[in-house]
DNA sequence: AACTGTGAAGTTTTTCACAGCC
DNA sequence: GGCTGTGAAAAACTTCACAGTT
């Protein structure tokens, strides 16, 4: 993940990247144009000491006294993290949660566009859903590899997930974000995430 | 959240847990018996040497020489998180999302039931979802204190969800898992997560 | 006066490595 | 031989605090 001229930047100050792009646009929106690590840091219960050094990591972005430029800092970490250009996505399952991934509106403007809905049951296959016509899993490899798919929300049963993931690694899909509650085993040079609101609710209920 | 006597558990600690909980009710699931340290590490990606100490910090759940009994560690890890009982949870926002969500079996098995699904649109209220029929907003107050709920996922659109927050809280609620993608201000005595796949989704397009 | 960028210090988290037990 | 539990060591991460700039 490095050379040795450029140390890596650690993986928690990429993943606090995104979360700084979306207070930055947040802020923009309500027709603010400067801001400080300080505000950021109070909207985002990050101390300022934090921003300034994850920032630090790519280049002075602002100025002393002054703060940070907010169109400049959005444009520079959409860069940072890649999503000046727009990646294209496949969604796997078309079930309750694939047709909620499918129909919501947020991913359109932050870099991702969903550009195809895979099911495998026959029932699915050929539904409407949203802006999609359901796809059969038997064509999943084909579409992604001729349509050069990097990206893929997993959104099936658990029982099916490694199966699926193989299926996207051999694709080559280089990140996926999964959905299912289960564990998927990927080669190291693939990027996985996970989504799991159960493991959220229990890390909370430790405290009440 | 310690006293002298008992220094805190690291917060870090606690958010693997869930993680553990999962992969050991998948390994109960294949029909195994007892599990390790080691075989925990190779599901999860994450050491043994990890694992271990976290455990340690609840007691000693393992056999030397023999591993983790799977039956015995799930129970003491849904003590240790209290999920071993049922809690209920309130869905405000009755859009794609908050239909998704209140159609999952998933959270049933692991210690959470919903209880209602609220909405402010007049179209949506009386509405039939899955099992529920949506409620007004302006009932949710008294709703959820006369049924003690103490945990609400929000599935509003973002520019509702610090005002909806602010009323969850009010009404009593202590925990909160805001899919909103926005940043939410709370007491401090409130617990609160996200969920937003964007930025997950953003974090590994840095390393394509 | 307000704010950034950053070495140094401090704290937290992870890994090592091994004694002790089955 | 295989495994846990754990002090000690190492690594990673966060905060401090201040020189330097606007």
């Amino acid at each position: 993940m490095s050379s040795l001229s450029t140390p890596a930047i650690p993986d928690i100050v990429i993943g606090r990247l995104p979360l700084y792009l979306r207070a930055l646009t947040r802020l923009r929106q309500e027709g603010k144009l400067v801001t400080s690590s300080h505000e950021l840091g109070r909207r985002l219960d990050i101390s300022s000491a934090q921003i300034r050094k994850d920032l630090s990591h790519f280049g002075g972005f602002g100025k002393q006294g002054t703060g940070y430029q907010i169109e400049f800092l959005i444009e520079r970490l959409q860069a940072v993290l890649q999503v000046n250009q727009e990646w294209m996505v496949a969604v796997i399952g078309a079930g309750n949660l694939g047709s909620a991934i499918s129909h919501y509106r947020g991913f359109q403007d932050r870099g991702f566009r969903i550009a195809h809905l895979f099911d495998i049951s026959p029932d699915k296959v050929g539904q409407r859903i949203g802006a999609f016509v359901v796809l059969p899993v038997s064509e999943m490899r084909e579409t992604i590899r001729k349509d050069d798919i990097k990206i893929a929300m997993l959104a099936v049963p658990a029982e099916h997930a490694q199966t699926v993931a193989d299926q996207l690694v051999e694709a080559g899909v280089k990140a996926i974000l999964n959905y299912a509650p289960i564990n998927i085993n990927v080669p190291g040079t693939i990027q996985i995430q996970y989504i799991d609101p159960v493991t959220h609710l229990q890390h909370m209920t430790y405290y009440l």
